[in-house]
DNA sequence: GAGGGTTGTCTATTTGTATAGACAACTGAA
DNA sequence: TTCAGTTGTCTATACAAATAGACAACCCTC
């Protein structure tokens, strides 16, 4: 319940983020305790509990009511984020019944570095297209992401995309069906100005980082690809099969 | 480059996370660039620099030197962490050849939750064994789990993993061989106050949080966890084996 | 209507953050 | 040695954050 000091972060701010916990995880529902209260709990001016409570009004997670209370918004629940072989972002928002979305906010050719050359199997500073899309659900930005190709496996992918809003569609109307994603990697990160720029969260917003590697049919790597989730938005779920003769 | 104000994060704290963020990707090692280059490059002043860097020394991911220059610590690797059916910690740190460890924090009775109580198979507020650890990996402390059983189930698992220093090793000492990793659930979260005293990192230092449910080799539940993993040090993995038909 | 509890707004003061400038102490190379 | 470039330390000033207290505006219940 105590906040720290000297850790660079403004008393008002470790209250935002602990109350914005409380409410992504259930713990806080209808009525916020009273400021008084809340000042007490965190052993703080009321004053500071006010700023922390309008941060949050802002992100429209609480409104306030004089002489009423201060009460939480309907959270919305977590996006349950299945991530296996055939994972699509556009199915996966759909099942959770969200109007799928994404914007390319980006489309430019770029050398390969020696790490990406490596993981595609194309030579170092190979011309690779790079696509930023911006993925949404509810109406609020909730993913960023950067895919990596080479360029000549996937000419005329942008204006497929453009057509088609899909990255799987896009793929497979360019004669590139039965890809499969190889592996996911999974870190976490804050969020850095751009990042809460096009995320439209805090800075330094907890983000779930995946790098994650896609083959075609063939088996050769296709698609190289790293996505910023908001954090406390998704939950990735990750079912473990059996692998023949693991045991 | 630049920062942002009224974010409730001190300047010189969003400079400190971006370079640790640069050092932790490798994108800055040997020697910093100078102060005033920094100052130059956030658009700060110099005495602002000289406080992050103070910060970042403090961690010990930096060394300054009066007439030389300020110099970037060798850096960790991040720890690449495989997760799949039979993920076992001290198998994984083990594998990057570092000495595991894990020493426990607390062991207490707790009543089940209705989550808790679901998932596990149990009744609502049937008495379960909680067990507090933490990971340790180059003498630093990187992960904090939490693993909740059901207490009929694993009755002298306390003394079993005081003498083995493993939970799988203490778990086969009781007879259940064959456990098996259902699924994982992966987010993103800030290190609160308590985590962060835990972890001996900064407040709203990124963490990711997994929960996970391992079952026996009767297929019945077995033990629920919950784990936060330092972002900056770990790199979970996961391969996606084809399901059999998933085609 | 009265009264207790709530949010909203005001003033004032103290502490922390950031900027600015100057100079000392030190290093390495010309 | 000289000198440009570096980190370390000092003073001073302006602005934001946090505390403290008071009171207005409002809601609900008795």
């Amino acid at each position: 319940m105590a906040t720290d000091e000297n850790a660079g972060i403004a008393r008002w701010r470790q209250i935002a983020d602990a109350l914005r916990a409380d409410i992504a995880d259930g713990r806080l529902a209808d009525a916020l305790p009273s400021e008084m209260r809340l000042a007490e709990r965190f052993s703080v001016n009321r004053h500071t509990v006010r700023r922390a409570i309008a941060a949050l009004s802002e992100e429209g997670l609480l409104t306030a009511a004089r002489g009423r209370g201060t009460f939480v918004a309907p959270r919305p629940e977590r996006i349950a984020y299945p991530v296996g072989p055939r994972s699509r972002f556009s199915q996966n928002i759909g099942a959770a019944s969200r109007e799928p979305g994404g914007s390319m906010v980006g489309a430019t050719r770029e050398p390969a570095s020696a790490e990406i050359a490596g993981l595609l199997g194309c030579g170092i500073a190979a011309p690779l297209t790079r696509l930023d899309l911006l993925r949404v659900a509810d109406g609020a930005p909730v993913i960023v992401s950067t895919l990596w190709f080479d360029e000549a496996r996937v000419l005329g992918i942008v204006a497929a995309f453009a057509e088609t809003g899909s990255i799987s569609r896009a793929l497979e109307s360019l004669g590139l069906t039965g890809t499969r994603r190889l592996w996911t990697r999974v870190s976490a990160i804050a969020a850095d100005a751009r990042d809460a720029e096009r995320l439209h969260c805090p800075l330094a917003t907890p983000l779930i980082q995946t790098t994650s590697l896609t083959i075609a049919a063939t088996g050769e790597p296709l698609q190289y690809a790293r996505s910023r989730f908001l954090g406390s938005r998704f939950e990735l779920s990750f079912d473990h099969a059996v692998e023949a003769g693991a045991d």
